[in-house]
Parts: C-alpha cells; sequence; structure tokens
DNA sequence: AGGTACCGTGGGAGCGCTCCCACAAGTGAT
DNA sequence: ATCACTTGTGGGAGCGCTCCCACGGTACCT
C-alpha cells in the first residue's frame, strides 16, 4: 500500500514472478527455464512449463532486453535509392530467404531504409543506440561510410556483396566471376566469336567479377579479348541502349551480347531491335539475374540466376554466429568469413 | 559499494541521469525535455538540449519500452505464401511507401512473415505478447483469423485491401472498381466491342470489384453483359492461358481481353499468338498492375496502375492515428475509416 | 494579508526481466 | 566425522526509463 498501487500497465499478462510463484518456485529459476539452462532440475523444470503453460506466459521483450542489454533483434539496412536491389527479383526473394531464416529463431527482423541523408543519420543515432544486436547490409557501394561505422561501434554485421576483393566484413556473394564465364561459355559452345559486354556500374565489385569471368572465359578459349567489345552500362534500361549503340558503331560485326544485367538486356535488344538485327539469328543475347523481363521478353532471354533467396539465407546465419562467438575484434579480422555461391545459367530463345 | 558495482552494460553509453547531472536538472525535467513535454521553461530546455548535444545522449528503447509499456514499433505482416504480393511490383512498392512515411516518425518497422503454420503460431505470441503497438495487414483472404484475433486483442491494425465491403478494419485500397472501368472504356473507346475479362482470384475481394467495374462500364456504355465473356483466373500465369483457351474456344470473335493481372495478360498473350491473332490488330489487350512484364510485353502491355507507394503510406499514417487516439472500441466501430485512392489506366501498344 | 490557483521542477517507485551472490543439500575424498 | 566440492535454488540489486506525487514559487483573486 505504500506505493501507488499496482499499475498493471502490462494488460494482464503475467509476468515471471507470477509463473514463480504459481510453480512454487523462486523468479531466477523460472529464468532459468525459459532460457534453457542446464542447471535445473527436470522435476523442477516440468513445474515450471506446466505453470508457463497454464498461465500462457510470455516473456516481456523489453524488459528482457533491458536488463539483458541485448535486442534480439537484427536489421536489415536498404540504401533504398539504390533501385537495383528494389528490382525484381533480388529484393523479394532475398527477403524470402531472410524471413525464413529468421523464423526459426527468436530473433526479429527490423526493416530500415537508408535512402535520404535524414534516414542517414537517423540509422546512425540507431545503431548508436545498440537498438539491434545485427546488421544485415545489401547493395553497398565501395565508399560507403556505413560498414565503417558499425565495426567502430562494434556491432556485428554482414555485407551481401563484398566492397572489394579484400573485404574485410562477413559478407555472402554469389558467383559473378563463374557467372560471367558461364555466360561466354554457354556463347562459345553456340558458335558465337564476336561476344561483347555491356558491364555493371564498375563501382560495384560484383559487375567488376563479371567483366573478369568475361575476359578469362575468352582468354581460357583462346580468343583475344577486344576492348573494344566491353562497353560500360549502369544496370538501367536506357544504358543498355546507350551501350549497345556504341557497340554497334564500334564492332558491327558482333554475333553476341552478355548483358550484366537482365534490365541492360531489355535496353539492348530494343537497338538491336531497331537495327534490324534478329534475335539469336544475328545476335545472341544473354542477361543477368532471371528476372521476370527474362521471361517474358521476346525471344525469352537467356539469363544468369542468382540464388538470391539461399543468400538471405546465409547471411543471417553467418550474421547470427557473428552476434553468437563476438570475440575480440583482432582475432575475428584474421578469419575472413566469406561464402560464395554458385550461379545457374538459364538458357532460353534469345542465345 | 554495497553492489555488486556499476555493471555498465551499456557500452558506456549515457543515461538520463547523467544528462540531468550535466545540466543541472532533475531526471524528470530531462523526461519531460526528451519528450517534448511543453511544461518547462524554455531556459530548462536550452540547458538539457545542450547537455544531450555534448554527451550525444539517446534514449534507451527498451527502458523505455519497459516503463512506457509500448512499443514504438509496428509489424508488418506478410502472408508469404501469397506470392501476389511477393510479386512485383506490390511488395517492393508497399515498402517504399511504408519506409517513407515511417521513417519520418520515431517508429521501426519490423517485417513478420507468416507463412506456415509454425510461422503463424509464432505470430500469435508475438501479438499476444504485445510487441508492437499496431500491425500492417497486406493481402489478407477473406477467411484468415488474423484481423479477428488483431482486434481480440486490441492491437490496432490497418489492412490493405477489404475482405469485403463490409469490412470492418481500417483499410486503404485502390479504386479496383474504378480501374475495371477505365480498362473497358478505354476499349471502347477504341472501337472494340466484344471485351472478355479474365478474372483475378475472386476470393479477393479486389478481383470482384475489377469484375463489377467490367461489368458497369459495359452496361453503362449500353452494352449487354455476356457472362462467357467472363473467365475466372488465378492470377497466374497458367491460370492466364487456360482462360484465354477457354474464351477463344466459347467466343472465337472477341475482339479485346481484359486481364485481371499483368501476369494473366502475358499468358492470354501467348495463347492468343499461337492462335495467330494479332495484338493488338486482332485482339486488344488489357493487363492491371503495371509491372515491369507490361512495360517489356511484345507489343508493350497497357495496364492499370496502382498507387502502391502511396497506399503504403497512408497505411502507416491510418495506423499511427489509429494508435495515437485510441478508444473505446465501441465508437471506433461506427466510424470506418475507409481510404481508396484512384488508379491510372497506362496506354501502351497492345490496346 | 490570506487564500487559491497554477506553474515548473525534483525525485520515489516501479516496469519485468537478468545477473550473480549466497546458501542448503548432496557427494565423495580424506 | 571433517573438509572440499558440486548442484540446485532463492532472491537482492539493478538495467534506464516513465509516471506521478509533492513542493516551492509566482500571480491573481478576495
Amino acid at each position: 500500500m505504500a506505493s501507488h498501487g499496482a499499475r498493471s500497465r502490462s494488460g494482464g499478462r503475467p509476468t515471471l514472478e507470477e509463473v514463480a510463484a504459481r510453480a512454487g518456485v523462486g523468479r531466477g529459476t523460472v529464468s532459468r527455464v525459459i532460457n534453457g539452462s542446464p542447471r535445473v532440475s527436470d522435476a523442477t523444470r516440468a513445474a515450471v512449463e506446466a505453470a508457463v503453460a497454464e498461465l500462457g506466459y510470455v516473456p516481456n521483450t523489453a524488459a528482457r532486453a533491458l536488463a539483458a542489454n541485448r535486442t534480439n533483434a537484427i536489421a536489415l539496412v536498404v540504401p533504398e535509392p539504390e533501385t537495383r536491389f528494389f528490382a525484381e527479383p533480388y529484393f523479394s526473394d532475398m527477403l524470402k530467404g531472410v524471413g525464413a531464416e529468421i523464423s526459426e529463431t527468436e530473433m526479429q527482423l527490423l526493416l530500415i531504409f537508408a535512402g535520404s541523408d535524414r534516414e542517414r543519420r537517423r540509422l546512425a543515432q540507431y545503431l548508436a543506440a545498440h537498438r539491434v544486436d545485427g546488421v544485415l547490409l545489401v547493395s553497398v557501394h565501395a565508399d560507403d561510410p556505413l560498414p565503417d561505422l558499425l565495426s567502430q561501434l562494434e556491432i556485428p554485421a554482414v555485407i551481401s556483396g563484398p566492397r572489394s576483393a579484400g573485404e574485410t566484413l562477413p559478407s555472402v556473394d554469389s558467383d559473378n566471376y563463374g557467372g560471367g564465364r558461364s555466360a561466354v561459355e554457354h556463347l562459345l559452345a553456340g558458335g558465337r566469336r564476336t561476344i561483347a559486354h555491356i558491364t555493371g556500374r564498375l563501382d560495384v565489385y560484383g559487375a567488376q567479377r563479371r567483366v573478369d569471368g568475361y575476359r578469362d572465359a575468352l582468354r581460357d578459349a583462346g580468343h583475344e579479348v577486344d576492348e573494344r567489345l566491353i562497353e560500360p552500362g549502369d544496370f538501367t534500361e536506357e544504358g543498355g541502349r546507350r551501350a549497345m549503340t556504341n557497340l554497334l558503331a564500334r564492332r558491327p560485326d558482333l554475333d553476341a551480347v552478355f548483358a550484366g544485367s537482365d534490365v541492360m538486356a531489355a535496353g539492348a535488344r530494343q537497338v538491336l531491335r531497331e537495327e534490324g538485327r534478329g534475335i539469336p539469328s544475328d545476335v545472341a543475347l544473354i542477361g543477368y539475374d532471371d528476372s521476370a523481363i527474362a521471361r517474358h521478353m521476346d525471344p525469352p532471354l537467356t539469363s544468369v540466376r542468382q540464388p538470391i533467396e539461399e543468400m538471405g539465407r546465409h547471411m543471417i546465419d553467418l550474421l547470427l554466429s557473428e552476434i553468437a562467438d563476438r570475440r575480440p575484434a583482432v582475432s575475428r579480422e584474421l578469419e575472413r568469413r566469406q561464402v560464395v555461391l554458385a550461379t545457374e545459367l538459364v538458357a532460353r530463345a534469345s542465345s
């Protein structure tokens, strides 16, 4: 009676204390059972579990987070203006993988958009407040300050697509090099000889790797690499058009084009059509991503598929283990954790 | 010295108490400033704000949630197996709108997948624990138990796409009726007379409304509605193929098709091609959603665009106001809060 | 002058947990 | 029988806030 009375603000939900009373044990014991500690006798554990079931007890996350100084939440940070990430199927597929994997755990997934400067500042505050146990970073640019901020704050993070060959953060990526190779090898196998490449934005490491794959595949097949056959694009349809136009001007004799994305392939296709080149009769065309566009293009577009959903799963796995065995930053920098998943060439009528 | 010593588990971040000490005021006063209470003198407020800035103070969310019994979080619940929602551009666009709007606030966005039974049970627990202040429900089926669970738990919720004309939950929708009408009116204006309709899944209210719009547009133009021109689809490409085949068998004289989705239109297009019907020379084709498929189809597909991003924004707005002015459920059932946004017909070469 | 009304402010109590110390009881070696 | 562990358990203290009561100070009435 000394206090202002039970505020009972929790909407009548049972607390640890009540479960303890019901089970005839102490608070600590219930906590131990809830958290799966082995230091509890079987009989006691059973009694507590019964009480939990009878009362329909659900732990209060906020109290837990406050007392234990962890949040049980991880953030997926989306650099929104990067439309590439929002492009189908990348975004939804990755989310599917992430969602599936995380729902196996007690963790909750926070979605944070870091597009505008305002949002970036908010995110920085957010991270400074340690409101998440870990961060999933997707499609980060080479010069993005976010990764550094994260390691400075010592927040575990996993990146999709390393920023460079020397990436220090754990990362999950698809085999862009192999994907590029397989596209070229497929075209060579189809008898093509003059194969052009429309690259993605070259400040994206994955796009560089695709170019590397393109080059090596040609070399390994005994072809010389003509730099005039490589034209930079920017992942957009318009960029694809422009690149295709330039390529045709420089090497009108080309008989195949490997585009660094389906969207750019769509742009290239338009130009080829306008120029009266048949696909695949005159020019074979290959895209990258295996998006809806590829399936519905006319002719249907051969494309390199990335296991994006699986990448999402791996990212969560990596991040969780990163959170679990946090050890001194020193030893962690030594063991690089990089996962690379294989791509798959989906052959269709365009090649 | 009586205690186990300062645990200092918060990673050295400043607390309210420290800010108070620095500013030379009490804890309560700092709290008032942080929460924008008007009951603080200007001088005090300035002092506190200075201290906050100097110390780089960021409030601890968990402590706040625990003390105030609210979470400052809202959940976006995604019924994952509903591939329709995951279809481009629906998902990413809505997320863009939701993300943009929520980043204007202090709220955080949780993404929860409720596909499998396991996930559903987890969600129920989650909600029972009142771990979010409100819920955004997308693409809910007429028989989904979730909405009832939410109102039972008295958790504010907003639904995208009402389940029926008598929807009791606040909802945001696009004008499916008007969209259906505009498609048909466009075809009529183009001189088409025998207009077929491939519907979406009719257990989706929006799909029904599109049919209603189709019917009324024909009637209002003085045409009779031939039920043989209406064929149920299921939003899939294969469903579109099947429906188109049936329609051609029944009414080989049709000169236009309004498909309830772009994907179904893509299926219909294949069949029309196979049957040697020219698009739009013999048969005009219209889709719905204005997805990437529509833009890249050959010929480019006329389609009805929904302002999905805007819908996302409105959903957040509705939900926040719902959370803000929580009042007795009785009075809230009376005032239905339903927002309907206009669609836009995007004319392309297929019609 | 005394009363009444409000400010603005300080700080106690408590939110529901986890952490950890203390302690009883049991086990085995000496 | 004594000592040293180990195992299971209870409960105090504290996490960093919000809520709300209490209280001194003004301002305005009668």
